[in-house]
DNA sequence: GTCTTAATTAGAACAATTCTAATGTGTTGA
DNA sequence: TCAACACATTAGAATTGTTCTAATTAAGAC
């Protein structure tokens, strides 16, 4: 397919760039779910509900793909992985230093700017370890909003 | 079995109080679980782990037995859920404030007094929340010790 | 002991994720 | 331009950790 050099490329542009950067291979299909992803502030989606969100926009991409992609992304830097939830994955498309709400009920999550936080006291890293990443998840009760 | 009355009974002592007060029936698994959970210092086990331990200790117990005395031991606050891996679900028997060291090459947990950390410039709750808890994990890369 | 209720169990079922091996696509360079 | 290669995608099977189900067993009260 040559479309992607046509006019309607613009929007794929942005996307294309980051993966380029990350020696990813523009794909029809990173590029769908780079632009899911990418185009429209800090994003939290599990591998599913991405999956699902490519559906309804009408790209056809397999959940293994999805996986894949979300895991290649990652490891380029472009995602981080949040662990907050026994029963599944989170990605964050916010990359810099920050930390989380979590709303338990409803599995929703929200970032918390990394320079609001300070955290005093930690032990030094045992011998022959470093830190690795400090994350800091406040678990909430109850639901946001009215 | 009559066993339980005889001086044999004494090292199930502690961990029957503890049942006692949680409301739940010292059976012969619980009571196993138990020592092998509470009868020295703090601890981080899965299920899997526990079950091996207890079979190893010639114990019989079911994987579901042991899940089920799992959760039961953290709904009555005996356990507390650790989440910092989304393979597998750690229980900590200290159930005290405190954070973790979490040697993500081995999947090794420590203790990290929550004394001895201060965590300021929290946001508050969102509307309609409140803090269940604040949980820091320090992911530490490398291999402690020699 | 008997009775009642709760606990245990084996194994099936499940959900999220990973793997496999076959097919398709992007890129390179002639 | 297109052949050839390496890399991506895919469907579906497989795996893993965990939960469920329905039947059996054991604990506590009388």
């Amino acid at each position: 397919m040559k479309g992607y050099a046509l006019k309607e490329d613009r929007p794929f542009a942005p996307t294309m760039a980051r993966l380029r950067e990350a020696g990813l291979r523009p794909t029809r299909q990173r590029l769908a779910l780079g632009r899911l992803l990418f185009d429209g502030g800090d994003r939290h989606v599990t591998a599913e509900a991405l999956h699902e969100e490519a559906q309804k926009a009408g790209v056809s991409v397999s959940l293994a793909t999805v996986y894949n992609t979300l895991h290649q992304f990652t490891t380029a830097s472009l995602l981080r992985e949040v662990v907050v939830d026994s029963a599944r994955t989170y990605f964050d498309t916010n990359v810099s230093d920050h930390h989380h709400f979590f709303v338990e009920k409803s599995g929703h999550l929200m970032d918390i700017d990394g320079e609001k936080i300070a955290i005093t006291g930690l032990p030094e890293a045992p011998e022959g370890t470093s830190f690795a990443r400090v994350d800091v998840i406040v678990r909430l009760q109850g639901e946001p909003r009215g």
